[in-house]
DNA sequence: GCTAATTAATTGCATAATGCAAGCGTATCC
DNA sequence: GGATACGCTTGCATTATGCAATTAATTAGC
C-alpha cells in the first residue's frame, strides 16, 4: 500500500496546476499512449466499414487476416489476429452471412474448415484497407522516415517484450525494484 | 443462417487476390502494431485489477485520472480519458460502490461533483498502479533508453496526428496518395 | 473393426459492456 | 419568473464476451 514514486516522471507540461503526488501518469503510461494513438485510428475506421458493410471489429480483423492468408482455418486465424475461438467463428459466421467469405471444408482432414473471401468480400477488403492505409499514411506523415525507421525497430522490440509479459501474466512480473531506470542494453 | 446475397454470376473460388501489392497486410499496420501491444499489457493489467478489486477497464482509467487530478468533474474525466459521459457516470458510480471514491457536490457549481479517491481507493490505485509501473519498466527494458527518447518526441507527433484524424473522421482523409502505385512489373 | 480420447468448430445462455433517449437538478440569460 | 443550456444520471435495447456443452471428424488403443 505503499506509494512507489516514480522517478522517471517526466517533466510536466505545465498544464495541470496540482501535482499531488508523483502517482502513475496514466497519460505518460507507454501502453496507454499507444493505446490512444490505435484507439483513434481503430475508430475512424470503424466509422467506415461499420455502417458501410456492416462489420463488427473482430470481423474486419478477421477479414483482414483472411485476405492475408487465404485458406486459413478458424484456429489460425485465432493465433493471428489474438481473437478466442468463439469470437472467431462468430466473425467468419457473420462474414459468410453478409456473403463476404466462403467456408469450404477441408480436403484432407475435414474437421478444418478453410476460410476465403468471396469476390464481394475482395471488394470490400480493398476499400477498407484502401483507408485503412491511407490512415496510416497520414499517421506516419507526422514523422521523418528517419523517425519511422527507428519506430518500426522499437515496436518490434516492444512487441517481443509485450508478447513475453502476457504468456507470464501479472505474476510473472519481476518485483518492484526501487530503481526503474532502463538501463541501455544492447 | 441463410446466405442472402449470394454471388450468381461466376463460381469463383475467391481464391485471386485483386492486386497483391495493394493488400493491406495486418501485422505490419502501425495501428494495429500499437493496439497488439497496448492490449496485451492491459490485458495482464485487468487479469490483475478485475479479479482484486472487482474494477471493469472504465472504472480503472476513470480511476487513474482521479487519482491524477484529484476533485475532477466527471465532464473532465471524459476528455481526459477518451470516454463518453455514460461510461464515466458508471464508472465513478461503481467507486463510490466499491468504497474507492467519493462525490462532493461542487460548491460553486452544484452540477459539478468533485470526485476524488477514498483511503482505500487510493490504496487500490497505488497497488494497481505499481504493477502497471512495473510492467512498463519491463517493456521498456526491451528498448534503449536512446531508443526511448526517440519512442517518446514520435509518440507525442503521433498522437497529435491521431487527434487530427479522428476529429477529421473517415472522410477527412486525403484521397489515396499512394494507394496504388502500379509497380510495373509485367 | 470398435470404442475411447483428441481436436476443430459451433451453439446456447448468462453476464458484461455500450449506445442512446429521456429525465433530473442546476445555473444562466432575458 | 420562464426559457434555455449544461452536467450528470438512469432505463432500456442492443451488442459483445466468457464459458459450458455439443457436434463432428480424426486419431489411438485394443
Amino acid at each position: 500500500m505503499q506509494l512507489i514514486s516514480t522517478q522517471k516522471s517526466k517533466m510536466d507540461d505545465g498544464q495541470s496546476p496540482i501535482d499531488p503526488d508523483a502517482t502513475l501518469q496514466l497519460e505518460a503510461w507507454l501502453p496507454y499512449r499507444l493505446f490512444r494513438i490505435s484507439a483513434r485510428v481503430a475508430d475512424v475506421l470503424n466509422a467506415f466499414y461499420g455502417p458501410r458493410f456492416g462489420l463488427s471489429r473482430s470481423a474486419w480483423r478477421t477479414m483482414a487476416i483472411i485476405a492475408n492468408r487465404p485458406g486459413v482455418s478458424a484456429k489460425e486465424i485465432c493465433q493471428a489476429g489474438g481473437l478466442d475461438q468463439f469470437a472467431v467463428s462468430r466473425a467468419v459466421k457473420q462474414l459468410v452471412e453478409l456473403g463476404f467469405a466462403q467456408r469450404q471444408t477441408g480436403r484432407s482432414d475435414r474437421r478444418y474448415a478453410a476460410i476465403e473471401l468471396s469476390e464481394t468480400g475482395w471488394a470490400a477488403f480493398s476499400e477498407i484497407s484502401g483507408l485503412a492505409e491511407r490512415l496510416e499514411t497520414e499517421l506516419v506523415h507526422a514523422v521523418s522516415q528517419e523517425e519511422l525507421d527507428v519506430l518500426n525497430g522499437i515496436l518490434a522490440k516492444l512487441d517481443d517484450a509485450s508478447a513475453g509479459i502476457l504468456a507470464r501474466g501479472w505474476r510473472g512480473v519481476r518485483e518492484a525494484p526501487e530503481a526503474q531506470e532502463p538501463k541501455s542494453e544492447a
